[in-house]
DNA sequence: ATACCTTTGTTAAAAATATAAACAAGTTTT
DNA sequence: AAAACTTGTTTATATTTTTAACAAAGGTAT
């Protein structure tokens, strides 16, 4: 394996997408592929893939590409789905249910062992076959659990005090669908933002750019 | 207003969060900033800042700096987000469900004014006041609606045909949630990809490479 | 077995993006 | 009226990202 000291953002965040063709075309019993054929389907130049896999090591053999299944491992391995992280989800209305239901975090990497609430009325209800509980047993849950990843689906304006509160319980990174910008609040507490606010106006930008060239 | 021969990518995708420090500042009362002080709330420099406006006009004053409320609303037209283009959602699952309540669309340049499922048991519910269509209506409605986006909340299984069914009903973007790549599949047509499973594993990555690094 | 083809890993070049510095011109403050 | 700010803009620099190029090695075919 190369030298792991920084490999960029952009980088990381191709990998989940290398790691789904990757499943696809194992499903479909194809068994290797070369860097110029994935790069096709993919839409990128195979150099990049080649670029990207190499900051992790060599995969390839010359001549005869990649094989899949191989690559497939060897790209999860690096991601680390491998581990099942425990997971805590802060707010379960309608977000936080759809995203503690719709997703399979058991396929990447984590293991969702609590969901957490201070609305009464959703507080014991069941979701996905977990009982929410009440915002006041977090510490007592986080000091036996120790989970590691706390998922915000809480509104914005209570994202700083439960972020600042769930450190100092012991998590080290958020997924964050709040608003709320939670990055460069701590220096070693991994943060995934999810805006989808923001991607929603940028989706807008577009359409309305597209439509403002028709017309000229 | 400057020429706007491509504003890069990266650029557009700061505007929704300038937007909305802006409108925290405004609805903080306060009237002006200069671009050293919002560059030290946001984190950036202030000649980023200065030049990614600049992309669009010249909106401050010399030893004033920007009016805050001025600048929101430039920033909101850059967007578009006063057009209010129809949208439509496919798909009326969790996800769909949580989507379609817990954003505001009407504050992103959208309208909201179709919801499809062909679920039976969904369609005919009700999702923020709105009746659930049933899929087999789509191109009727489309006809008569004339809706310029749709948001894909369905299996990615189901992704490309349901697009190209969309894009010969008129849809000019998508607001994609399932793991299927739109890009690059039409030329004009603008795609927004929220991939949460990708950034779900790219929190992953992140997690066990800070605890790599504590273990060396 | 030999020659040819393919494809990698890697290096080098190019392009894009971000940062920083500098400054005239205009605004506010004192 | 002078001093202190701050923008819009230009220029330069640094960093990051992407693309191109190619020797070396394995695969394939005859």
């Amino acid at each position: 394996m190369k030298n792991n000291n920084q490999v960029s953002i952009p980088v990381i965040k191709r990998l989940p997408r290398y790691h789904r063709y990757l499943e696809e075309l194992k499903n479909m019993g194809v068994v290797r592929i070369s860097s110029k054929e994935l790069s096709q389907r993919m839409g990128l130049t195979a150099s990049q893939i080649r670029q990207d896999l190499n900051c992790f090591g060599g995969f390839g053999q010359q001549g005869y590409g990649y094989n899949i299944e191989q690559l497939y491992n060897e790209i999860g391995l690096i991601l680390g789905i491998n581990k099942k992280s425990k997971a805590i989800m802060i707010g379960a209305g309608n977000l936080g249910h759809a995203i503690a239901t719709h997703l399979h975090f058991e396929n990447r990497g984590f293991d969702l062992v609590g969901i957490f609430d201070n609305n009464p009325q959703v507080v014991g209800t069941e979701i996905g076959g977990k009982t929410v509980l009440n915002s006041t047993d977090l510490e007592d849950f986080c000091k036996t659990e120790k989970p590691v990843v706390a998922i915000l689906c809480i509104p914005a304006e209570y994202a700083a005090e439960n972020a600042d509160k769930l450190v100092s319980l012991g998590i080290k990174g958020f997924w964050n669908f709040t608003q709320y910008d939670l990055m460069s609040r701590y220096d070693d507490i991994a943060v995934e933002n999810v805006h989808l606010g923001d991607s929603l106006m940028t989706l807008c930008y577009q359409i309305n750019k597209s439509s403002d060239n028709n017309e000229v």
